[in-house]
RNA sequence: GGAGGGUUGCCCGGAAUUGGUAACGGACCUGUCUUGAAAACAGGCGCGCUCUGCGCAUGCGAGUUCGAGUCUCGCACCCUCCGCCA
């Protein structure tokens, strides 16, 4: 959310970020209605300082007579001020939600255009593997290979549902220890976060209200996340903490859900696009400070990219177009990986500044040197997502054979060098 | 799921006659003093507005009332106990 105040003496600016990110929002309405709200608040809050001007004098009023007429005057006043009251009422809920649906402005450095597609290359890290063996796809590999079963995983759980087991299971498992020992070293906080969450926490995250038909909600009025960045960014919510506790970095674990609503047609088989996964986030609160955000940013960036080279995957990284950029982001990296069997990169970390639109709306503020009330700022990157870089990690290390090269890294973790039929 | 107790100012503690309009203390910030710090003293210390002023804010929402921390109803959370349970 950003401020109203901004919003109006910024008017221009706001309306060429939303169009930056193509977001249809009204901003000369929005405007339109804060001029009718302040101008009610005005009339209700003259009319209630008349109330306790009088309220307080009946209290002390000695004269029954003069007590009576100033009780029956305010009986009057009170139904007037019920009445504008409820004027302001209406008037202020429409604002809010108008409030919520402005985007937070692009950096200056966000390329202009539509989809993914427009997404900007900036940097390329290792060498696509060329095979001299026609390659197979991390479905075939897994399956040949025992490590997933697809077809019990549709019968359990239905679309998308997969089952990970023998060294499918031992890879992942081994993938998360090795992301402890790497992002711990750096100094982060680890933490076993909720998913299934409260309405305020993705409100406050910009989940909602846009992206209601991508969680799945539970009979008492409850979401599960698609990420644990909504319970570590909530973790927080009205609270207000010294300068000294910030930057906060957490390495937080979580279940993700994802109803996937508008991708029916994509990547309906495999790995890449699960319903349900094991995820490995990280998520930062830091001073309200651009440069520093800004600092952060690249960290958590390189951060992904020296786990993605240790583990040896090829990858490169994108800066988000605006229309490929969240409501409340300021600036996006997509890291992808390279992907064999589609002769692409894939998607398999995003990395996000949001200034302090997140921790407005979920009232995260800091006291800074001088003691003034501020809003942090909050970030928030991949840190390794479990099925989808399962699927990148087999194809990338597939021989000729069918067999996968187990990444140095991880050997100690699944207890061998290479994954084959026999074992 | 059942019974009882509880929730007060950015933070911590903590008062408020029969309902009369949120004391006070600590912490914290700024200033004075000091070589510096401590102490002392002064001010500040939630949000909003068209800001010498006014409004809002006692977990959340609604109600009664001229007036609600206080009374009524609903909800959330915490504590104690019972039941169930990995």
């Amino acid at each position: 959310m950003l401020d109203i105040k901004f919003i109006r003496d910024n008017k221009d600016i706001v309306i060429a970020g939303a169009k930056k990110k193509h977001i249809d929002v009204d901003i000369e309405k929005l405007i339109t209605l804060d001029d009718k709200r302040r101008e009610l608040l005005k009339v209700v809050e003259d009319m209630r300082a008349k109330q306790n001007t009088i309220t307080k004098e009946i209290s002390t009023e000695q004269n029954q007579e003069m007590r009576a007429s100033k009780i029956a005057e305010m009986q009057k006043l009170k139904e007037q001020i019920q009445k504008e009251n409820d004027k302001l009422k209406d008037v202020l809920k429409e604002w809010q939600q108008l409030m919520l649906l402005v985007p937070n402005v692009p950096d200056i450095s966000v390329p202009e255009g539509e989809s993914d597609e427009d997404n900007v290359e900036v940097k390329v890290w290792g060498d696509v593997p060329s095979f001299d063996f026609e390659i197979k796809d991390h479905i075939t590999l897994m399956q040949n290979l025992d490590m997933v079963d697809l077809e019990r995983g549709t019968k359990v759980a239905g679309f998308r549902g997969y089952f990970l087991k023998n060294d499918g299971a031992m890879l992942e498992w081994a993938i998360f220890h090795f992301a402890q020992e790497f992002f711990l070293q750096r100094n982060f906080t680890p933490m076993i976060v909720p998913s299934l969450l409260n309405k305020e926490p993705f409100i406050g995250t910009g989940y909602l209200p846009q992206e209601e038909e991508n969680l799945y909600k539970t009979q008492d009025d409850k979401y599960l996340a698609g990420t644990a960045e909504v319970a570590v960014m909530s973790y927080f919510m009205d609270e207000t903490l010294k300068e000294s506790d910030l930057p906060f970095k957490a390495f937080a674990f979580s279940p993700c859900f994802r109803r996937e609503a508008g991708s029916h047609g994509k990547d309906t088989k495999g790995l890449i696009r699960v319903h349900e996964f094991f995820k490995y986030e990280q998520v930062v609160l830091c001073e309200a400070s651009h440069e520093t955000s800004v600092r952060i940013h690249e960290e958590l960036t390189k951060n992904s990219e020296e786990f993605l080279q240790a583990l040896g995957i090829p990858y490169h990284i994108v800066v988000n177009c605006g229309g490929d950029i969240g409501l409340g982001q300021v600036k996006k990296y997509d890291i992808e990986a390279w992907m064999p069997s589609q002769n692409k990169y894939r998607e398999t970390h995003s990395s996000s500044y949001f200034h302090d639109f997140q921790t407005r709306r979920l009232g995260i503020k800091y006291k800074d040197s001088n003691g003034n009330l501020r809003y942090a700022h909050s970030l928030n990157n991949t840190a390794i997502a479990g099925p989808r870089i399962l699927a990148v990690l087999v194809e990338n290390y597939q021989q000729p054979d069918g067999s996968i090269i187990v990444p140095e890294v991880l050997r100690k973790y699944v207890g061998k060098e290479k994954i084959t039929k026999e074992t």
